[in-house]
Order: C-alpha cells, then sequence, then structure tokens
DNA sequence: TTTATTAGTAAATAAACGTTTACTTATTTA
DNA sequence: TAAATAAGTAAACGTTTATTTACTAATAAA
C-alpha cells in the first residue's frame, strides 16, 4: 500500500489558513486551495468528506486546540483572581496577536453558521473548552469574591473587550503607529477586573 | 416615463436580511435573492452596481442608520457617566434583540473583509458614527472620572460585552429558557461601568 | 516478483454563480 | 394619441464552484 505523503496533508491546513487570513474565508474555494498547496483536488477528498467537513477540522484540530493550550500555559484555577485573569490575558494577547490565522477563523466562528456550529461542537459555550477557566470562576464566585453570573456570561465580561482589542491591533498594524501595546492591554485587563468584583 | 415600484425595492432589502440572518450572508446569491424577492435578477441591477454594492448600502443604509439613530435614542453626551452608559446598554439590548437582521449583519461586518471595509467608510472607529458617545467618553475622562483610554479603547470595553451578551440572547432563544434578561444585562451594566471608573 | 491496495493526478461533471442581452411593459409628456 | 423613456422580465452569458470519474504511481505483504 501507497504511504500517505504527509507533507501534502500540512500543505493544504498551511495554505488554507494563509488564504482565510489574507482574503478571507470566502475566498477559500477546493480548486484554488487545491492549486495553491500543489495538490490534486481529489487529494483533499482523501482526508476530508467534503468542504464543511475540511473546514470544521481545520477549525477544531488546527486552531481550537493549540488555542487552549496557549491560553491556559502556567494558568491554574487555583490562581488569585486578579493573578489568573491577568495569565489569561497575556497568554491570550501574546498568542493572537502572534497567529493571525487562528484569530482570524475564531472572529468567523462568531458569524459564519457554518463555523458556528463547529463553535457549539467544540463546546466552548458549555465548557467543555477552557474547564480550567470555568473552574476559576466557579470557585472565586463561590468565595464571593466576583459577582454572581452564570459562566457564560462571566465569559462575555472577560473575554470579549479582549477579543475587541485584539482586533484593533491587527486594525492598526497597518498604520505607522500601533496602538494597542501590552501595557494597554494590561491596564484594560485591570479595568474589567475590577468590574467584576463584588 | 414608467415610475419605479418602490414595493419592488423594498422586497430585494427585507427578503435579502431575511435569507442573511435565516441561512447566513454565504448563502445569500442574487438568483437566489430575486427569485425570493418574486423578481427579475436584472431589476436589482437597476439600483445598484453590483453585489459589493448591494450588501455595502444595505449595510450602512438600512442597518447602520436606525441602529446609530436606536442607540441613542434619549441619550445627551451631557448626562452623568453611570447613567449615560446605562441608557446606551439598555437602548442596544432592546433594539438589536428586537431586529435580529441587523445584529447580524453588524456581526458579519467583524470579520468579512467586504463588509469591514462599509465599516470603516462608514467611520465607525473614526468616530464620525456614534459622535455623541465619543464626546460623552472625552468629556467624562477630561474630567478625570474615567480612565483615559483611546476611544476605541474605551469603545471595546464598553460595547464588546454588551454586543456578545446579545448573541447569547439569541443562542438561548431556541432553548426553554433565556439565560439573558434585561435585568441580567443591567447587573452587567453596572459591572462594566464601575470597572471604567478612576 | 507479483498482487493487492491505497495515494495521488488530470480532466471532466453538473450545478450555481454574478452579470448581461434582448426584449416587453407601463407611464409621462408633447 | 403617439413618441420617448425608464422599469422590468426571461433567458442566456461565460466563469467558477464543489465534487467525481477514470486513471497512474508507489508501496507492503504474499
Amino acid at each position: 500500500m501507497r504511504p500517505k505523503n504527509l507533507a501534502k496533508e500540512e500543505a493544504i491546513r498551511t495554505v488554507a489558513l494563509q488564504i482565510i487570513t489574507e482574503e478571507g474565508l470566502e475566498n477559500l474555494s477546493m480548486q484554488r486551495l487545491a492549486k495553491a498547496a500543489n495538490v490534486s483536488p481529489r487529494t483533499i477528498y482523501i482526508k476530508y468528506e467534503n468542504k464543511e467537513d475540511f473546514l470544521i477540522k481545520l477549525f477544531i484540530e488546527e486552531v481550537l486546540g493549540a488555542y487552549e493550550q496557549a491560553v491556559l500555559e502556567n494558568f491554574s484555577p487555583e490562581l488569585g483572581f486578579a493573578e489568573g485573569v491577568k495569565k489569561i490575558w497575556l497568554n491570550t494577547f501574546q498568542y493572537l496577536t502572534q497567529n493571525r490565522p487562528s484569530f482570524a477563523l475564531l472572529q468567523y466562528g462568531k458569524s459564519s453558521p457554518l463555523l458556528n456550529q463547529a463553535y457549539q461542537k467544540a463546546g466552548i459555550r458549555q465548557g467543555q473548552f477552557f474547564a480550567p477557566i470555568h473552574r476559576f470562576l466557579e470557585s472565586h464566585t463561590a468565595a464571593g469574591l466576583i459577582r454572581n453570573f452564570p459562566p457564560d456570561v462571566h465569559r462575555a465580561l472577560l473575554f470579549s473587550p479582549l477579543l475587541d482589542l485584539i482586533s484593533e491591533y491587527f486594525d492598526y498594524q497597518s498604520r505607522p503607529t500601533q496602538l494597542i501595546t501590552e501595557d494597554l492591554v494590561l491596564a484594560c485587563c485591570e479595568a474589567v477586573t475590577k468590574g467584576m468584583l463584588t
């Protein structure tokens, strides 16, 4: 049996992320992807059932896993609230600003019905993903340190401003000076943290 | 000269918003839109140059204008900080939860390169849009009441959690009970407000 | 070394895409 | 009432889409 050429599989995935980042998800076609990855269209269909299957697997296996790992690096649910939130913010900011394709796909996950399905499947809102953060928030809530909100609401308050700042980071990347610096992000982190306290 | 049939123009726009809301921007094709609006494809091209022109005008003229008006209703830059933020939050929450197509298009504006252009064109980040809110934030910053951040950053802290909560509102709409109530939103508003104070 | 089996290719498929062509209809104005 | 003109239609345009067909290439097991 002829063995799989793993380099081709990888080329398909990385070229796909490149096209999505530079020209948007709507400009990624299977034929174009195949040509850019120096591969026959049929080769993509060896591993993936169809385009939808490909995108969902690209999202879950290539993006979400690495993202979660980066965000949780050196984080522990036992950390103090301010310290834990700061760690999460710094990890997220540093990882996503250095991995634009991941950020682009995460943003698409919020609007595209197709990728939104993948989100649900990955259990982001159910807390299977980022479980340590879930526990972290629950324990500090139980201790009465932070306001008693449902987990989804905690997540909205904690993460959405940060993702918005990262979006602005990329907007300003094409201009003479960068508005969104790490110091500024840490100041925002402090503001968000303070607001959540009881 | 044969007069324009305004009902057809309106049908095109409302049917487009319907399709985008229910099946996503990526499933809106000109031929499909024409058929669903009971119109010949050519009719769309009487008013709009091409698909891009149509979407941008739909976004700016149909969505952004009404959205800004709703958000700013009974708002004044002279209001106290907590009071002003609360008014904005309530206006936004009430309007967008009742106008899902507007919310859907606003979300697409963040990921789709095409609509993102429209955002920039409308000057959302430059403060031409929502100018009263811009003045509101500037004066309270100058007075030393809230932290001294750039306007884009203020906007990220203030609005992004709210939009995330509205997104969750729609997620929960298909389930037995609604998680995101007006009371909960107001409690979050209080948290965000508190965090922004110096 | 042959056979079986999967990887991979080039080219083709039907369907859908955005847009246009060729034409008809409805209305105003002269 | 007739001429002028823009609105609107049905059908088609060439292109691109996702996917498949028919085939070749490469390797492991026999």
